[in-house]
DNA sequence: GAGTTTGAAACT
DNA sequence: CAGTTTCAAACTC
């Protein structure tokens, strides 16, 4: 296992999306959990996951070697700590039902488990124990190969106590292992029984066959780890390894799984119950159904994650993974981690001032503990669920954060806001080797969930620098601001950003469809300056600088959370907004266009009179604090936060949709057609101006709009044609349309004619009603305005509309002879 | 840059 | 729910 020292904390955070369809607000109330400012520099991190597991999908060949019955790792590894990811979808077979299976060996173990590929089940003759002779860390290896010799393996790695037994390393690894159905659908967290069918090569003695369904079940002893079951609608089976003794290193498996209404999901939840530092001295990792899909473990089809919560009212929201089936195979993401310099995997942005670098004896092949974490590149990941698995994101370390975890002001924290009905927000914050902070990626959320918040801390050079990322409402402005409608270049505030970065950034949207910034085009972001991502698929997100809210809460002293429940708005605009306050830039009121890499500062807004506090003001509408703005009075900021939520309630009892996306994507069809959820009502701009917002939002009217005389219309010929040219070709279609329109309804008048004269014969004649006339004479007027809008001479006019009288009168004759037949 | 137009939002 | 007013952006000059 390399190792790169030196290298500076990198922090990557990726999207989870969430589902409203697999959860519902209630399920995420439920899963919700309260950070503090404390969290992550506190004990609260014991509640985290303890156990690390680490799949790695390569090459049998090139996996490692064993030496001295040490796995070697010889590639690069990465350690990746995810925050669980929440899909419900899997049925559990335990409903409610927590098991808490307790043992007390202190030996470590490296596991060696060879399955079949599908690693649906664990074949008992196919498993193999290896206890490391080595086993000073609380580490362990499991290598899932498949039996045949062929294909690619994948390494499991378990962090756990050095208290942990056999047993739980045989269940844990037992229980992931089989943590795929047949159909790959179905994730069973069913206690298996591994020991069954485990045969054990262990020299150690440790390792005995222990069957789970033995173990003791009790009740958690997690408090900090209680799950809300909402009326059946999930509900989570908790397994939970833990250790008899709880002491420092004690580490707790907690095994989530849940069921839902229709679906059923399983989480794996590892909690940490020991008062241990989260420190690299006791590197803990987590690994999630979601992660396991990813790693192919586990079928990508609805995978529920679940954290644990860290305190009583820390709660982490479980990410929901928004994959669908897919037949194609997860990969594992390969992360490398700087096997030098690589530093302990934290579950969310961990304080960095309080991981020590600790040597400690422990001899994790995938994390190096040697590097301190100011040093350490960190990399916090949330993973978008919609990316494919086996994206390969880079080198570093993963820290996946729950799309809807709670995060409460403050330095180091991740946010969470809840958004009905909105999506979740992605960031992906990567540091920079130099220590800077990037912002790589925002992705896409989904409705009914919540929007979550990232601060992550991260030493710039002697200067720690905290970056708040705050969910924002994707609406038509993102809609729009994307749009190539890059006017306001001249005086617009410039968002430099290295054309390396900006290189950095269209690799990453090759793989994950991610924008990234470095962190020193970030410092250079005016506050209140929103970065767009070209990619539709991404959300909004604002990142505020937790000295600007810091700043704030000091004024009022008042800010406590940027749980803004309904304030921001949802992302099925599928755009994204970074809006990154840095306090340093002062330019106010400018805006630039959209950046080469896609990413486009926000465009203040100008509010007068509403206080920025109504919908009138994009940047409320938006769920953005104003800043930078042009506005006066403005009370969108964190100094008026109580108001600013006193206008959000007010706007969402008006509206409960307010700040949902006005921009949505055509279900019925199941295409990507783009289309206003509520509709125009424009009048007199024809929906060819940007008072339309289909028009704005560069989409076509739909049925959903109450325009008057729209010609928006959808058109792949128009649409090519200028606003002028499009003018021109309504309006002939306009003249032709009541031309037709005229000449069909003289022939109709023509074809009746009015009841029999006096006299009792039908002569052409008496078909010349004044309603056949007044029809005849709009044809007539009709081609006048044809020709004279063709350009044509006055010569040809007039023959033109004679020869259209002609043929009015043709067919007036003519019904008329069709009457006198009849 | 001032004034006008426009349509969404807010209000009645 | 329809009509009116308010508002800020878009637009024009």
């Amino acid at each position: 296992m390399s190792t790169n020292k030196g290298q500076n904390a990198r922090a990557l955070v990726e999207p989870i999306a969430l589902d409203s369809r697999t959860l519902g607000d209630n399920d995420l109330s439920a899963l919700s959990l309260s950070h503090n400012s404390e969290q992550y520099t506190s004990n609260d991190f014991d509640a985290f996951a303890n156990i690390q597991a680490e799949l790695e999908c390569m090459n049998a060949d090139e996996v490692m070697t064993a030496a001295d019955d040490r796995i070697i790792i010889e590639r690069n590894v990465e350690t990746e700590t995810i925050v669980p990811d929440v899909e419900m979808t899997e049925i559990s077979e335990q409903v409610q039902a927590e098991h808490v299976y307790s043992t007390a060996n202190q030996s470590n173990q490296n596991v060696v488990f060879q399955t079949k590929p599908t690693l649906q089940r664990v074949p008992a003759s196919a498993v193999q124990v290896k206890p490391s002779i080595q086993a000073t860390q609380s580490q362990s290896i499991m290598i899932v190969s498949p039996a045949s010799g062929q294909g690619t393996s994948q390494i499991l790695k378990i962090s756990h106590p050095p208290t942990a037994s056999a047993e739980q390393l045989q269940s844990l690894a037992q229980t992931l292992i089989t943590g795929k159905s047949a159909d790959g659908s179905v994730v069973q967290l069913r206690s298996t029984q591994p020991a069954k069918s485990i045969a054990t090569t262990s020299a150690s003695g440790n390792i005995t066959i222990s069957n789970m369904q033995n173990l003791k079940i009790t009740q958690p002893t997690l408090k900090r780890a209680t799950q809300n079951v909402q009326q059946g609608r999930n509900v989570y089976t908790k397994m939970i390894l833990t250790g008899n003794q709880p002491q420092p290193g004690t580490h707790q498996v907690l095994i989530t799984s849940s069921q839902s209404e229709n679906q059923s999901s399983s989480g794996i939840k590892f909690l940490n119950n020991s008062s241990s530092s989260y420190g690299i001295t006791s590197p803990t990792k987590t690994i999630t159904l979601a992660q396991a899909q990813q790693m192919g473990i586990l079928s990508t089809n609805k995978v529920q994650h679940i954290l644990p919560s860290s305190s009583q009212k820390q709660g982490m929201i479980l990410n929901k993974l928004l994959q669908t089936s897919t037949s194609q195979q997860s990969k594992v993401t390969i992360v490398p981690t700087n096997t030098a310099k690589s530093m302990p995997t934290k579950i969310l942005p961990a304080p960095i001032t309080n991981i020590q670098a600790k040597s400690s004896n422990q001899q994790s092949t995938f994390i190096s503990s040697k590097s301190s974490v100011q040093q350490s590149p960190q990399k916090v990941i949330i993973r978008q669920s919609s990316l494919k698995p086996g994206t390969v994101l880079g080198s570093g370390q993963v820290i996946r954060i729950p799309a809807n975890q709670n995060i409460v002001t403050g330095s180091n924290q991740v946010h969470q806001i809840q958004m009905p009905g909105r999506h979740v927000q992605y960031v992906r914050l990567v540091s920079t080797s130099t220590g800077t902070t990037n912002v790589v990626t925002v992705s896409k959320s989904k409705p009914a969930t919540t929007l979550q918040t990232v601060g992550i801390s991260q030493k710039v050079g002697s200067q720690q620098q905290i970056v708040k990322v705050v969910p924002l409402n994707t609406g038509n402005q993102s809609l729009r601001t994307v749009a190539p409608k890059a006017t306001l270049t001249s005086g617009s505030q410039k968002l430099l950003i290295p054309a390396a970065a900006a290189a950095a950034a269209a690799v990453g949207n090759q793989s994950k469809s991610a924008v990234a910034i470095p962190a020193s085009a970030l410092s250079q972001l005016a506050s209140g300056q929103a970065v767009l991502s070209a990619n539709p698929s991404v959300g909004n997100i604002v990142v505020l600088p937790a000295q600007y809210i810091q700043q704030q809460s000091t004024d009022d002293g008042k800010l406590k959370s940027q749980t803004t429940s309904g304030l921001l708005g949802s992302s099925q605009s599928s755009t994204t907004t970074l809006c990154v306050i840095d306090g340093k830039n002062s330019q106010r009121g400018t805006y630039s266009t959209v950046e080469p890499n896609g990413i486009r500062p926000r465009k203040p807004c100008n509010c007068t009179k509403s206080q920025c506090l109504k919908l009138y003001c994009d940047c409320f509408a938006n769920g953005e604090f104003c800043h930078m703005c042009n506005c006066n009075n403005c009370s969108n900021n964190l100094g008026n936060e109580e108001e600013r939520q006193r206008a959000i309630k007010s706007c969402l009892e008006r509206n409960p949709n307010a700040f949902r996306p006005k921009i949505g994507k055509g279900r019925e069809t199941g295409d990507d057609i783009r289309r206003h959820n509520k509709g125009c009502n424009c009048k007199r701009s024809g929906c060819l101006k940007n008072y339309c917002e289909c028009y704005e939002a560069k989409i076509p009217c739909s049925a959903n709009c109450k325009c008057i005389g729209c010609r928006n219309i959808e058109d792949p010929i128009l649409e090519k044609k200028s606003l002028k040219d499009l003018t021109e070709t309504t309006e002939v279609r306009t003249t032709q349309l009541s031309l037709n329109k005229a000449q069909l309804q003289l022939s109709e008048m023509a074809f009746r004619p009015p009841a029999v004269s006096n006299t009792g014969t039908r002569q052409p004649f008496n078909f010349l009603t004044d309603k056949v006339v007044d029809i005849t004479c709009q044809c007539l007027m009709a081609q006048a305005d044809e020709a004279e809008r063709n350009m044509l001479d006055d010569e040809t006019s007039q023959r033109l509309i004679i020869e259209e009288f002609g043929r009015c009168l043709k067919e007036i004759i003519e019904s008329a002879h069709k009457a006198e037949a009849t």
